[in-house]
DNA sequence: GAATATACATAGGAATGCGATGCATTGTAC
DNA sequence: GTACAATGCATCGCATTCCTATGTATATTC
């Protein structure tokens, strides 16, 4: 099971910062199999959407890149900017105060209990 | 403050639905309103991206509507239908799993505590 | 009678993720 | 030893989806 895509959206980008902080330096590739093992398949960054993020990430200057080569393979390795680490902290608890809104929204963990 | 609109993507017919299933039937300026009321004015629906929605909804067989005059003022109510019901409770236990998995993978509250 | 709230609606555009595709290297299985 | 799968980078064009702006009209409040 997967989850219908249009709910990735707007979160993609938290998504990967948050990995980041997590991980201090990662790799695209890295990055769409760290979510699926993660979230046991069921969020499935493809590298159509995810490379695109993480070059307007390095353009907004929130990470930056090393490249690197293992044997002839290139890998470019992104890692957060100062900036990047307070953008995360304001996105992940962003989100976080979303998802709370939302659930009261949708009965799901009343508010008033 | 307000949530910054790209959250709301892929949410929104989900909302749109629940409030419906809340309230047995509704009209498009009441949906706005509630909305707003329930999140504490976090969570805005514009008219813009509502009347889309509610229409979509119509096309796909998920709401019938019914109109009336208030005076001289038109009013069109929408009510979920039987397929909209089930609809309604795939789409709300969808986001909760997809909300679920989200918490842990931003590690707000770790699934294995 | 002016402003605000109610109430419908659409057109055009921006954002953003997806599918498809492409290239190259490395590891594995037969 | 060679075919296939996996690793790893990347881009292009499409589709979806929501927002801004706009338009029309009535009801209410001051």
């Amino acid at each position: 099971m997967t989850y219908s895509s249009e709910l990735i959206k707007g979160t993609l980008k938290t998504i990967v910062l948050k990995l980041l902080a997590d991980n201090k330096r990662m790799y695209g590739y890295e990055i769409t199999q760290k979510v699926k093992e993660l979230t046991l398949d069921r969020i499935q960054i493809t590298e159509g959407s995810l490379y695109p993020t993480l070059h307007a990430l390095e353009h907004e200057k929130l990470v930056t890149t090393e490249t690197e080569y293992i044997g002839k393979r290139i890998r470019k390795y992104y890692s957060l900017s100062s900036a990047g680490k307070t953008k995360t902290r304001e996105k992940v608890s962003e989100l976080a105060e979303f998802m709370d809104t939302m659930t009261f929204l949708l009965g799901i963990k009343p508010k008033t209990s």
